[in-house]
DNA sequence: TGTACATCAGTGAACGCGCGTTCACTGATGTAC
DNA sequence: TGTACATCAGTGAACGCGCGTTCACTGATGTAC
């Protein structure tokens, strides 16, 4: 079978088993411990193929980092796809998260762990699309409140929606596989936690102004 | 000065230097990838003099989780010696963070990096921890709601006001020796972040019930 | 279709380096008398 | 107070190991004619 693929699309299949590797092998330790030679010897490769895919394990972790930036985005888009009634957001937005979660658990790991320890370059890439993620909510926050709040308003309720949703993320990523039940648990707690947070806004500024 | 301390007194100023030094070096990369040889040559003894104060790496590793437990216990219990008059308990609490975070930076930092990436017993060591912390806060806020919740309610709102704070304390580290006035806007947020949680459980159920 | 040459993903030997850990040691501090 | 011995924090040589990286190579795939 694989005989027939072009000589491209090996090269192409031997660069995203490394990726995949890596991702995998990153869970213990995280990227600062990940070594070329395991992720070489994972994928069936001697080392010094490695460099035939990239120039260094640095520039592996940046594909690792678009690669999750790719998942974050996936998510966000099927939330704004899939959250139309504005009725039911909440909890269309928690299932879409968590189901997202669940289809590739290593990303969001990833994306969990190096957000915080990573290397200050991978690091900084995290923060700025968290930032976009959360300008993004903000807006969209600024759409549905009647009275028209000040942006730094906006900021700090979206930028406490995102925090409440890293937590879950966190929470699933922690949890996972331990007791039985656990991510029910967890759905039901983000949803109360994001309609603690739209009662809180409702009523925000209301009470002082 | 030194010539005058006991056998006793020199191995344990050995032994806190090389916490301390273990601690710095921890800023980069993290525990997983802190070696015995740099923490001796930062301390200047010879590494195989590290075996005189500790087993290993990881017993290293532990004395330092439980540092930054006493950092975190020494915070709480400041909040609740400085935070007797409700009114101002939500600009009191952040006040007392944020003074906390400034004074043991590497402690809070080690204690927000480790957390998530740390190694499977120290996670486990810190999500008891903050599970413990969040217990707490949910007993106080059961004293002052005036219908009894449930305990899962209580446990909702002291988890999403744990991840809040969590949160401000990584904005502060990640954000520190940035942007000028970088600090007095986190110290804003976390307020009013706060105060819309306190806003939305004031209204919780209340809706629905 | 067949041949001659070019490309290039993967190989394997070799390098120097920092690592954790062992071991026998040294010499200042502490203790018993 | 002085002496003889015990303790033990720190020393320095040595070890085997996995690491990233270099280099010349091989042989299957691709291309030009």
């Amino acid at each position: 079978m694989s005989e027939e693929l072009s000589r491209q699309e090996r090269k192409e299949r031997t660069r995203q088993a490394i990726l995949d590797a890596a991702l995998e092998l990153s869970a213990e330790g995280g990227l600062a411990t990940l070594s070329l030679r395991s992720v070489a010897k994972r994928v069936g490769i001697v080392p010094t193929a490695f460099y035939r895919h990239f120039a260094s394990v640095e520039e592996l972790g940046l594909a690792l980092v678009d690669e999750s930036f790719a998942s974050l985005r996936e998510m966000l888009r099927e939330v704004r796809r899939d959250t139309r009634d504005i009725e039911s957001v909440i909890s269309n937005s928690v299932k879409i998260l968590v189901k997202n979660v669940n289809e590739r658990p290593d990303h969001f790991r990833f994306v969990s762990v190096e957000r915080i320890a990573g290397p200050p370059l991978v690091r900084e890439a995290f923060r700025r699309e968290m930032e976009l993620i959360e300008l993004e909510l903000a807006m969209d926050i600024g759409r549905l409140v009647p009275n028209p709040w000040s942006n730094e308003d906006l900021r700090t309720v979206a930028n406490l929606m995102v925090t409440a949703m890293t937590g879950v993320v966190e929470a699933i990523i922690i949890g996972a596989a331990s007791k039985p039940g656990w991510e029910d648990e967890i759905i039901r707690r983000a949803e109360s936690q994001l309609q603690m947070v739209v009662i809180g806004v409702a009523n925000w500024r209301s009470q002082e102004r």
